[in-house]
This record gives structure tokens, sequence and C-alpha cells, in this order.
DNA sequence: GAAAGAAGTGAACCACCGTTCATAGCTTCC
DNA sequence: GGAAGCTATGAACGGTGGTTCACTTCTTTC
């Protein structure tokens, strides 16, 4: 054999694609998925769009890896502020809090992330951190019942309904154009979250 | 002149239009807008694909059109429930329901309508539609608020929870694949949507 | 330094799809 | 019946964008 990978080249093939996929996060994030082509991804990486298919097998794969871990940060986060010290109101109010901050302080990603048209792969990717989220939400609420902090309900459904509330203010932004008030809209957030949930008014 | 169109032959071209419409409905609601080309239309309705083009100037045109009557109906039979007679909490939940059951009996449209990937031009008049869905639940959320049936809240963010929560539902059925029981999930609903106005628990 | 092999390149390839257009078939009017 | 005008057709066109591949460039080994 003549050849064999050193530390260092591996060391910089993996950069290389690290590279590759925080570019095409980045490019997706500003123009969405529908177009954020090979070509453009490629550019923003400062690379040749052949150079892609050294990475990945297909543009796919890429777009769901970039997916992947975005989303995974998120699900880290939320399960971390869920699963933290509290009673079961207080992490829920808090869970949505993050989740929505989060997701308005990088609405682009945030709305690639839930809602932008994406091809069948990221859209599957999709719905599997959906029911990732839900889970999240519904396992506080069903804590919350089990206590009885919280009424009977069905926990899936509490749980879908702050998912989608938290989608719909991203998608269509209701208080104008410009971030009014960011607090504002989180803390009416987190009052329906409660709502929702049944807690008991303050 | 020689050539003048007679009532019969105009009745043929709104007739012709109207089955275009209504094809291209149904293939929309069966595959969605990505696979639903203008070959797959046209065939479905019995045309050659450059047939299309002389009753719309484009694909574009043609879906928007396609988006408008199916969710102008949705809005239409929404304003009418919620308009209704009976106090503004009963009636919230009775639109809930109604919105909710339409979609769920007709699942393919629904989700084209609210969640399929689509063309910008099909976008932007789902933004359009879903803030007169939300406008309508927020008309009678104020209501109730005003009545003193519901507590203080931002009504536009409780209506987007509604429409979210529906639209999440739909996307991703909870209960597995089959409709396990239809009128439990709207049950389901309808309590989720009072808990998240915040109607006073029966 | 030279051979061997991997990574990088970008122009060309190819499939797909919306759109057009020359043509054929119909309808209207005299 | 025939001229004029409209509608219907479907093959061909053109743009787009993912993918490939012959070739260059760089790295490793001896």
């Amino acid at each position: 054999m003549a050849y064999r990978k050193t530390p260092a080249e591996i060391h910089r093939l993996t950069a290389a694609r690290e590279h590759l996929v925080g570019c095409a996060t980045r490019v997706v994030a500003e123009v969405g998925w529908s177009q954020a082509s090979v070509t453009a991804v490629a550019d923003a990486a400062g690379i040749a769009a052949g150079s892609v298919y050294q990475h990945f097998p297909s543009k796919a794969a890429l777009a769901v890896e970039v997916f992947r871990r975005a989303a995974g940060r998120e699900v880290e986060v939320l399960g971390e502020v869920l699963h933290g010290p509290g009673d079961p109101v207080e992490r829920l109010a808090r869970g949505v809090e993050v989740f929505a901050r989060r997701a308005l302080e990088n609405r682009g990603l945030a709305h690639a992330l839930l809602a932008a048209p994406a091809e069948p792969a990221v859209g599957a990717e999709r719905l599997a951190f959906r029911r990732r989220y839900r889970a999240l939400f519904a396992e506080v609420v069903h804590e919350g019942v089990a206590t009885g902090a919280l009424p009977a309900q069905n926990g899936e459904i509490t749980a879908a309904a702050l998912t989608g509330a938290i989608g719909e203010v991203l998608v269509d932004p209701l208080g104008g154009p410009g971030d009014a008030d960011t607090d504002a809209l989180l803390a009416d957030l987190t009052a329906l979250a409660l709502r929702c949930a049944g807690a008991p008014r303050s």
C-alpha cells in the first residue's frame, strides 16, 4: 500500500465537512430550502459544486444532516429545561418560553425547521422531530396531571397545540413586521401555554 | 364580424374550466402540490397539457384558483358558525369542532391547504387565509373577553394556537394511522380550545 | 523525486416540467 | 357550403438544478 490517511488529513477532511454543513445551515436559514441549491451551498462554503459529493452522496443527505444537527440542538435544549428543576407547571412555562425565544432569535432557521417548504426527505425528518418536541411537552403535561397540578386532559393534544402555536406565530408574526416587543410576545405565549394546559389562574 | 360566442359555447367553456379546477383540486388533495404537475392535472381532467393554458395563464394561476376555492369554502363555513347563535364560548367550541371535523373528513385537502409544501404563489395565499382563520377566531375570543366570559388575553395568540393545534394534529395524526376515534379526538380538541381561551371549567 | 492514490474541480450530462406553437378540428355567421 | 375565428392538441423547446466524470492538484509512501 502506498497511501494511508494521516491523522492530520482526517482532521482536515472532517473539518471541511463540518464547514460545509455549517455553511449549508446558514444558507438554508437565510434563503430557505427551496433556494438552497447545491451550487449556492458550495459557493457559500468556497468549494466547487462537485466537491459536495465528496462529503455527501446526494443533496438530500446533506439536507437531512443540516436538519438533524439544527433540530437536534433544539430538542436537547428543550429537554434540559423540561427535565430540569421545578414543578411541572413551572417547567412547562419555561420550556415554552425557551423554545419560542430561541426560535424568535433565529427566525430564519426556525422557519426552515418548522415550516418552510422542503424536499420529502427533510419533510420526513421534520415529522420525526415534531414528534419529539411534542413528546417532551406531553411528558411534562402528564406529570402535571399526575401530581394534580393540571386537570385531566389529552396531553398529546396540548403538546401539539403548544408547538403549533409557536409555529404559527413564527410563520406569520402577528404584531406586524417589527419585533414590537419580543418580551411581551413571549409573556403572552407562556400565558397561553398555561391556559392550554389548564394551570390554575394566577 | 363572423364569430361571436354563443351562450351554449360560453357555458361549455366555463363548465370545462370548472371541471379542470375540480379535477386539479382532487389531484392536489390526493398527491399534494409538488406532485400535481400540469400533465398530471390535465390527464385527470381528460384534456391535453397545452389545453390548461386555454383557461389559465400559468400553472401558478391555476394553483391559486384551486387554493382560493377550497380555502374560501372553509372560511365561509367557519365564519357562519362563529357568527351564529349562542354565547361566544359555545360558538368558539363549535367553530373549532367544525373546522377540525371538516379537516379530518378531507385530510388530503386539509393538508394541502394548511401544510403541504407548495410553490410561492400558493404559500402567499396560504398566509392570507391563515390570517383570516385567525381573525375569525380572534374576534370571538375578544367578544368573550368583552362579555367577561373569558379572562383577559392576547386573542390573536389564542387564535393562532387553535389553528396551529388543528394543523399539528392533521399533519401528524397522534393516534397512529387509524382514525381510532374521530369523535374522541374532536372532543379533546374542543376541550383544549376552551382551556386555551381560559373558559371556566365545566 | 517519483509512483500511487485520494480529494477537488467545473464543464457537461440528463431528467424533469412548465410553457409555447404550428396544426387540426369545431363553431359561428352569411 | 365556405370563410373566419376560436379552441384543443401534443410534440418540441428552454430553463433549472442535481449529478457525473475525465482531469488536475495535493498528499502519502518509499
